[in-house]
DNA sequence: CGGACAAGCTGA
DNA sequence: CAGCTTGTCCGG
């Protein structure tokens, strides 16, 4: 043996992921003729007369299936309880690992000694969910084990409880939901601070809905207003069997993978929400799983989110309030313009604004120092250092202005006045609570994502950390709003608003006469023009255009590849038509496409070298 | 991933 | 050339 070792090659053909398709991986080993030798071994060996059944290991790095014969001794009922998605244990290479049953009563390839199943260890994702797993790992050029376990029980489930016959859920109003629901896809621009109960309700008069929302307090208080309505709830993941048996489904992202053997419609709350989106690799978004999931099976998904992103309109149909009801649900935003301010003494908080949050009852201050993009101005002037298009900050590196990706340089000059001399605008929060404390003349209270008590004082001050800690406010004050503008990220301006939707929530409508207050030197920027206006739509034009103009998704296909493994990877992955690839840039490459296919097919299609690589398809930094 | 085994390196 | 490290292959 050992001489047709190169010929072992995964063939993963453009071919099996044709659209009706795309499930299927084929991971067959395209196997090259056997010497002679071999040749004899193969006809003298028995073929084996038990059942067999072929199993993926859980270990990421093989990413292969292998066949077991089942023992005789199974003949005592566990054979009959083995399934697709069956979780077993079995020994690999001298050890071992769990698996996936993946098909029942196979045929074995011919010359292998099979080795027998070791243990059934419990119910696992069933037929579903294992074609969905295939079709992730293409979609998100992971391995299937990373999905199989996604779409795994939390502990092992024995057996599935069967269901009780499913309580009728009482009819409700025909309103933008109910109509939502008549679509394939559709998306509701709902009010900021809409709970997501009205959607989920419609979806329940269905029947099981699986509904994702981006954070666990928001799964926990939906699935508790379900329940009180009469829906039978199962939330994940913790519920996993109960989900098996049927039930709607509650959770975040990892929702998305519980078993739902009688789906009627998927909602996405929130569906803007970055939280969606697993930030380790793959980096698979829930929302796109929701929505294959839904096609596949044949039943509606709702998309319900304030501010509605690129993707999400582009996947479904926009319905909306009319303007002036969304205008109502919106609160006031008051703009302060920072451009006339003294840039040499101008600290995080304006005259005005001191004045306001004086006077005012609640106040919540955000001043979001994510990241490590430092914010420069002109001295004089106070124009900010931004790239050409000023859609990014630029930084100070030695004598030079950079950008944040290095594809632009110049001298540290004002694009404004010609001066010289720029000034750092960042302040650290500290200073910045202190500095408020002293000019309201009371305590301020910190708030960041790990201060476990509520803050009791009137004003608060914290990173974006705050907006999910403070359930009400009066005033909410983005102090430097320009930091979140023109950070150097993908979906920058789409998270803006975001932002200011999600500070919207603990503000509520217009007639409650809370105010959102922002700070910028840039007042006619669209994230402001559209919270002021109520109306997402106008950056989501802006935002169309630009990546339209730039082919960035969802008008194109991404992804970045790094890691020890990259170049490798980069190697064999060669030129593939309709792919182009830029960098190394830090070791990392680029590769980009006008449409999923042709990358993820190139991806899919190349060998993964053994060196770790990370591939972030769509990434969220470029 | 982790074991097996081969090829390469070192020191006496 | 034993004894060890490093690299590559492969698992049913």
């Amino acid at each position: 043996m050992g001489t047709h070792r190169s010929g072992r090659r995964r063939e993963v053909g453009a071919g099996a992921l044709n659209p009706t398709d795309q499930g299927r991986l084929d991971l067959d080993d395209g196997i090259i003729a056997p010497s002679p030798a071999d040749t004899i071994s193969i006809a003298e060996q028995a073929r084996p007369s038990g059942r067999v059944v072929r199993v993926l290991p859980d270990v990421p790095a093989i990413d292969r299936e292998f066949d077991y014969l089942v023992p005789a001794s199974w003949g005592d009922g566990r054979a009959d309880r083995l399934q697709v998605g069956s979780m077993v244990r079995v020994p690999l290479a001298g050890r071992r690992v769990g698996g996936w049953v993946t098909a029942l009563d196979v045929e074995p390839e011919p010359g292998i000694t099979l080795a027998e199943l070791a243990k059934l260890s419990g119910v696992g994702p069933d037929d579903e969910l294992i074609e969905l797993a295939g079709w992730a790992a293409w979609r998100w050029a992971g391995r299937r084990v990373a999905f199989m376990r996604a779409a795994s029980p939390p502990r092992m489930v024995a057996a599935v409880p069967v269901r009780a016959p499913r309580a009728p859920v009482p009819s409700g109003p025909t309103d933008v939901f109910h109509d939502a629901f008549e679509l394939d896809v559709a998306v509701v621009r709902v009010p900021p601070s809409d709970d997501g109960v009205a959607v989920s309700m419609a979806a329940c008069r269905l029947g099981d809905a699986l509904i994702i929302v981006p954070d666990v307090t928001r799964a926990r208080r939906l699935a508790i207003a379900l329940r009180r309505a009469g829906v039978k709830v199962a939330l994940a993941p913790d519920d996993w069997a109960m989900a098996a048996g049927g039930a709607t489904v509650v959770g975040t992202r990892s929702a998305a993978w519980m078993p739902m053997p009688a789906l009627a419609a998927v909602v996405v709350i929130d569906e803007h929400d970055e939280a969606l989106q697993d930030e380790r690799t793959p980096t698979w978004h829930a929302r796109d799983v929701v929505l294959e999931r839904a096609r596949r099976r044949g039943v509606p998904s709702v998309m319900a989110t304030p501010v509605p992103s690129l993707e999400a309109l582009r996947a479904g149909r926009l319905l909306r309030l009319s303007r002036s009801q969304e205008r109502e649900t919106w609160p006031i935003v008051e703009v302060l313009d920072r451009r006339d301010d003294d840039p040499a003494k101008a600290g995080p908080f304006s005259e005005q604004l001191t004045a306001l949050i004086r006077g005012s009852q609640r106040v919540v201050c955000v001043l979001n120092r994510k990241g490590r993009s430092r914010l420069l101005a002109c001295a004089t002037c106070g124009e900010l250092a931004r790239t050409d298009d000023g859609t990014r900050a630029m930084v100070q590196r030695d004598d030079r202005l950079e950008a944040p990706d290095g594809s632009e340089q110049r001298p540290v000059v004002c694009a404004n006045c010609g001066a010289t001399r720029l000034k750092n605008l960042r302040v650290g929060i500290d200073r910045a609570r202190e500095e408020l404390a002293a000019l309201v003349g009371e305590e301020v209270a910190e708030v960041t994502a790990e201060s476990d008590e509520l803050a009791t004082t009137r004003v608060v001050i914290g990173t974006e950390a705050v907006l999910h800690r403070v359930e009400e406010a009066d005033v909410v004050v983005f102090l430097d709003l320009d930091q979140e503008l023109l950070a150097p990220r993908q979906r920058t301006v789409e998270q803006a608003l975001a932002l200011l939707a999600r500070a919207a929530r603990l503000l509520g409508g217009r007639d409650r006469g809370g105010r959102l207050v922002v700070q910028t030197r840039q007042p006619d920027h669209e994230v402001i023009r559209a919270a002021q206006r109520a109306d997402p739509s106008i950056v989501a034009i802006v935002e169309r255009d630009r990546r339209k103009a730039v082919g960035s998704p969802p008008y194109g296909a991404q992804a970045a590849v790094s890691g020890a493994g990259g170049a490798e990877l980069i190697e064999t992955l060669g030129q593939p038509p309709g792919v182009q690839v830029r960098g190394p840039l830090d070791g990392r490459w680029l590769l980009r496409a006008d449409s999923h296919h042709p990358l993820l097919d190139a991806l899919a299609a190349t060998p993964r070298p053994s060196a770790r690589v990370r591939v972030e398809v769509d990434p969220l930094r470029v």
